[in-house]
DNA sequence: TCTGGGGTCCTAGGACCC
DNA sequence: TCTGGGGTCCTAGGACCC
């Protein structure tokens, strides 16, 4: 049976968001109807484009570029900053709003999400729904969304990315031929800036180019990516709406660093500002990090990532830090350092499988223990006072 | 390039084991 | 061993997404 899926995607998100938060705080304008972006603060380095409003893009702005190629193609740019917390808090308004018409709901990020409403039509038509539910959200919480229909996820994530703002799109697949096939091969989803060139080079210029050449070809040519993009050029997607919350697979943070430097000291501080961060994640998930991993970006903008296996699962901050500190020495080498980054991997669910034995003795498990304690107590001032009330940062 | 940050999945080579 | 081949683990890097 065909099923009905739904792709909810906001319009522009973080500029959406932005506006109408500064509209509720008195703002004069909305910054939706002028030539401006959402960028990263360009005194931290950090200067590129995040969202755009429909105007600025009028005058060729994108998604990644930086806000000085920006203001180039628009002198009178306004660039805003935004603010990640407030963008939570409207992504689960939507979410609120959305689970009143069916308990299967993927939110794919922050601003888009994926809904199986087979199940959930209640005899009314697809397409009634989807307008109740692009109309409520313009009219109760001040945005707009695009909305994909179809009988599958790429296919409705295809169609909300047709004509916007504000609009129902329908890619079933008895439209296919006619909506997708003749789109140029850099619109189908998962094909980026690096495989386009190659599929052109072998003459490949429209999904239509892609469907029809033969599954084999592709594959050969593109190993297992060659068939998702064929598939997907096909209209084939028999992948689920991921409604169960899952437990992450890996968790990072990284950070362009104020200035360029070699110093091992400072890079270690910051280190470890970032490894408490992600340790203290681990354990709110109740998760164990099997690999610890290290990202380093150099002045000339040479990226670099080290890793290492755990001799056995922690989540404690100081065993992280002391495994990431290594990893971090070996792989400098003395250059100047643009960004660091710590991520942890093949995390284990302690909730479930992991039970750590009452009589573990070793010395080993005695300071663990010991560690354990002082994050536990870190921890829960953090979660009474804020994440960033106390801090590790500079006393290891 | 004045070039963010947080993710997922895949590939490939070398080590190691049978 | 101057030998073959297959499987798994570890590590590094890359493509892609938002």
């Amino acid at each position: 049976m065909d099923r009905k899926i739904l792709h909810i995607d906001v319009n522009n998100a973080f500029l959406s968001w932005t506006a109408i938060d500064m509209l509720e705080k008195g703002s004069k304008i909305d910054i939706r109807n002028i030539p401006a972006v959402i960028g990263g603060d360009e005194a931290a380095r950090r200067g590129v484009v995040l969202a755009k409003s429909n105007i600025a893009k009028k005058y060729g702005i994108v998604t990644g570029e930086t806000i000085y190629k920006a203001r180039k193609k628009c002198p009178n740019l306004k660039v805003f900053l935004g603010s990640h917390s407030r963008y939570h808090e409207y992504s689960d308004k939507l979410y609120n709003l959305l689970l009143e018409y069916t308990d299967k709901i993927e939110r794919f990020s922050v601003d888009e999400c994926f809904l199986d409403m087979t199940e959930y039509l209640m005899g009314r038509d697809i397409l009634t729904i989807a307008k109740e539910i692009k109309d409520r959200v313009e009219k109760e919480l001040k945005f707009t969304v695009n909305i994909g229909v179809s009988e599958n996820k790429v296919l409705a994530k295809m169609a909300s990315d047709f004509e916007k703002p504000n609009k129902i799109h329908t890619l079933y697949k008895n439209e296919i031929k006619k909506k997708m096939w003749p789109l140029d091969v850099k619109e189908l989803f998962m094909l980026g800036r690096k495989t386009v060139p190659k599929l052109n080079s072998l003459g490949i210029y429209t999904i239509k180019d892609i469907a029809l050449k033969n599954l084999e070809y592709m594959v050969k040519k593109f190993g297992t990516h060659g068939k998702t993009m064929w598939e997907y050029a096909n209209g084939i997607d028999n992948s689920e709406v991921i409604y169960v919350k899952e437990l992450p697979k890996s968790i990072s943070h990284s950070m362009t660093l104020m200035k360029d430097t070699s110093n091992l000291q400072e890079l270690n501080k910051v280190l470890l500002e970032l490894t408490e961060k992600v340790a203290y994640r681990l354990r709110r998930c109740n998760l164990y990090a099997t690999t610890v991993t290290i990202q380093i970006r150099t002045k000339n903008f040479e990226n670099y990532t080290k890793q290492k296996k755990l001799s056995r699962s922690t989540s404690v901050t100081k065993e992280i830090y002391e495994e990431a500190k290594k990893l971090l020495k070996e792989a400098y080498k003395e250059r100047e350092l643009r960004l660091i980054g710590i991520g942890v991997g093949n995390l284990i669910d302690t909730s479930v499988n992991y039970q750590t034995s009452i009589f573990d003795t070793t010395p080993d498990s005695k300071i663990h223990n010991k560690y354990e304690k002082i994050d536990k107590t870190l921890d829960e001032i953090k979660n009474k006072y804020g994440s960033s009330s106390i801090t590790l940062a500079g006393k290891m």
